[in-house]
DNA sequence: AAAGTTCTTCCACTGGATGGAAGGAGTCTC
DNA sequence: GAGACTCCTTCCATCCAGTGGAAGAACTTT
């Protein structure tokens, strides 16, 4: 094997997700990849701790302890927190879909969404991950990666919908555009039916994060949209570099 | 020693706190109570799993993987999606903090909090824990709690202000009139200036979890806000109980 | 009651974990 | 600008915590 005990606890952690909230002790131990008994003492320990909570029904989940953690992560304590208020201006005079994303590694991951009940059916959640390269926020985000981050992307488009953009000479171009005039635009890339426009948010002078909303048709409301999520942008920003907040250092 | 290295792995997430989200090297070490040099090992594997990330300045900081981990926890997915809407009806109505809580062994960890700039200034946050015989919430999950539960509280009734209850025959007396008029309050035990009323939330039989408010001021209001709470507790538990949600198994 | 599950415990062997020590890489001090 | 800091990284011989097959307990299903 090779693998260190860490791994294999981390391993454990990693079982879960968004279709697998409640695992079973020979799931977990099917999806972590590991023996059975050696994941049954790994999970007791988890558990003692309070990174595992056991269901009445002898089912395990994820414990309060690490959701508790997990709010200490500046994705949720910094970034989040200073858009919130700005999300929800947005979200009041437009009434769509809103978005705000960060890069993690190659993909997009959603920090925060606010949508209602009127919007356009949206696959993302606050925590999932979806490929830069057929969202709004996503483009912006690979817009401003670093050179490698592009690189490797572009190797990789994996088509989802018949609009999918998968000629990365294409995308290259749209990632021009994108830095030339600060927005990004999909149609229907990702699902059908829905389109968005995303801008960049910046800390200083490097782009932390993406600002993005879904709406059914952009073709009209472009320049609206653009402006409105670009005043909510720099107000982000302005908070982020602002007064150092209260959780900084 | 004797310790596991899953323990230790452990140490070192739990050294950080409301009070030190980021840690350079040596103070996690110390923190966590490991030689550097296995600190320094443990901490490269979780770095790399994404369970820590590294900021520019060389700290460690919760990684965004744990955030996500988080997410999942049915603190979060469960009950707090399902009291969102509720809280907000409630602080729309009453301006007064709001409070959404849940026992954790001994204590109160608060789930959900809104909180105006009107309102008192309190302690607590989301994520935070608080003694449970000085807040409304608490007595409220004390009261419900299984006899050992509220036996080992008894025995360990700190004073914080000049008004917290440090007698066990008084605590008891009161828990007992939670539990037959189905609220509980406080008056300036946890923090000066700052009262506060709060009711059992259930999922079928069971508590589950606690509402409350706090106010400058209980006497006038009492009546009005108790019912605001019930109204709001019920909806909440039957969004519990009710179409199993999306998110349940 | 027999044949399934899934979970828990045990324990002799072994390879991953350990941590003192030495060596970088900055930063401050006089 | 040499010396004294602090903080981080790497190395490796020793050893103890981790391992996981197997047996058995606790259920459920047939």
């Amino acid at each position: 094997m090779g693998a260190t005990v860490t791994s294999r606890a981390l391993d454990i952690l990693g079982a879960f997700d968004g279709e697998h909230r409640s695992l079973s002790l020979t799931e977990l131990a099917r999806r972590a990849g590991l023996p059975l008994a050696t994941a049954h003492r790994l999970v007791g320990e988890l558990q003692r701790w309070g990174a595992l909570a056991r269901e009445p029904g002898g089912e395990y989940v994820i414990g309060r302890r690490i959701w508790q953690l997990g709010l200490l992560a500046p994705v949720q304590s910094g970034l989040r927190q200073a858009a919130s208020p700005f999300l929800h201006d947005l979200y009041g005079t437009t009434l769509a879909t809103v978005h705000l994303a960060v890069r993690d590694a190659l993909e997009v991951l959603y920090v925060e969404r606010l949508a209602g009940h009127v919007s356009v059916p949206v696959v993302s959640r606050v925590g999932s991950r979806l490929p830069m390269h057929a969202t709004g926020v996503g483009k912006v985000l690979l817009a401003y990666a670093p050179e490698e981050v592009r690189l490797e992307v572009l190797q990789n488009l994996t088509r989802i919908t018949a609009y999918t953009v998968t000629q990365p000479a294409r995308l290259l171009e749209q990632l021009r555009r994108v830095r030339a005039e600060g927005y990004a635009t999909t149609g229907e890339e990702m699902s059908l039916g829905a389109c968005s426009v995303a801008v960049p948010v910046r800390n200083g002078d490097t782009v932390v994060a993406a600002l993005g909303m879904v709406v059914p048709d952009l073709r009209r409301q472009l320049p609206r949209l653009v402006s409105a999520l670009q005043v909510a942008a720099h107000g982000i920003s302005r908070t982020l570099a602002g007064p150092a907040s209260v959780q900084w250092k």
